[in-house]
DNA sequence: GCGAATATTTGCACACCGTGCAAACACAGC
DNA sequence: GCTGTGTTTGCACGGTGTGCAAATATTCGC
């Protein structure tokens, strides 16, 4: 890798750190891109250079979650059934690293809309890029409209899985992963049976519906 | 009503429409908050004690839709299956005044991420409501992860419907309210029936699976 | 290594944003 | 009318986001 590519990664992640930094000591929306600029040793015309405004600088971590799991999704067996795909994608991204960071991000938006935009644009986009790679999949049988509507809940309800695990997880618990990869596992799994009957709430991560049903042979 | 309520609400449709009628004369993000409120005869300051950003001005239509939704499936006789009236909540609310003005902001958004953002807190802001309509309907048996999933399954099948139909149907045809009705209810029958299997693309309408399925009693 | 070509950073300028504040104004109720 | 309360307005001020050109850093051919 070059001087410049390495340069600008570095240079993108010192900012981001910076600004991951601030929001936590001072609350996010408390802080100004000259702050972060300062914090990060680049001016602030830089900083401008890097991302649209200070909460941009906040869904580096986010957009990074949703790559990996695009990437691990392109690494899965064509032949699989679609959901087990899915399913497998998003239960095995949780187990990167610096997952707390994600839960303090997501609390951190309930306070803040203007970083709450910010995130929504982050699955946005990464939507776009999951629909492209799962028509590349499926081929073009699809409809566009099968295609958008099924990206949009699977994300959806991993974005709700993290919301719950974001609100009722402890930071710094030991098992934050399975905590966070039981949720997107039941919540991937009910969108897989259709929402078709309650199910009770409480205690999380007992009796998981893991039976692979039938069919799913897309 | 009163004068003092009448008059918020003429300035703030006022104002929704200066900034509608500018976006769609020099196009959305070319324009100011001040020439919003000349346009609309209020002050820059006026203005901005009703909306946050020129793009927020923009999504009054947006969240009128939602409201509606909301409002129509609240008056669903409770007895009836939960899909049922998720459906034609959504279904019935096409039937609304000014659907072609939503096409042409979906359409907006494309090109001007602010505004895409506005949007999206729109439907953001829609989910929390329409949880809590749900919480008050399903009880308390329902699991949080459970309830947030489905509605955020919802509303992404519905805004993929929108955006589709946004995308594929002329502004003023004479059926763009049908087109869109169909493409919700499309969407929200795959959902129910959990995506089981692809569903052919191309033109839409024809064929649509309306076999009231069996079960779905909650 | 050296110099030309190319990419990135920086400072500056400028229009615009978003909000606190207090005075002016409009409405409501008596 | 007169008074209390809610709304609008102008003003001021710090912050935002971007075009531009000069300065600086990296790459590449030689």
């Amino acid at each position: 890798m070059g001087r410049r590519e390495q340069n600008k990664i570095d240079t993108r992640r010192a900012i981001a750190d910076a600004a991951f930094d601030l929001a936590r000591s001072v609350g996010p929306g408390a802080f100004t891109a000259d702050q972060i600029a300062e914090r990060a040793g680049v001016s602030r015309r830089t900083f401008f250079n890097y991302f649209h405004s200070a909460e941009d600088a906040l869904t580096v971590r986010m957009d990074g979650f949703l790559e990996l799991a695009l990437g691990v999704f392109g690494s899965m067996p064509a032949g699989e059934p679609l959901f087990e795909s899915i399913i497998r994608a998003f239960s095995e991204t949780t187990r990167m690293e610096g997952l707390s960071q994600h839960g303090e991000l997501f609390r951190m938006a309930d306070t803040n809309p203007e970083l709450l935009r910010a995130q929504l644009h982050s699955w946005e986009r990464a939507e776009v890029l999951i629909a492209e790679a799962l028509r590349r999949r499926l081929g073009s049988v699809t409809g566009d409209l099968y295609l958008t509507a099924l990206v949009g809940s699977v994300l959806s309800c991993t974005k709700a899985a993290m919301r719950d695990w974001a609100a009722t997880t402890a930071e710094d618990a030991e098992d934050s992963g399975e905590q966070l990869e039981a949720r997107i596992l039941a919540a991937l799994t009910m969108l897989r049976d259709g929402f078709s009957e309650p199910v009770a709430s409480g205690a999380p991560s007992t009796a998981r519906a893991t039976h692979a049903s039938p069919g799913q042979s897309v």
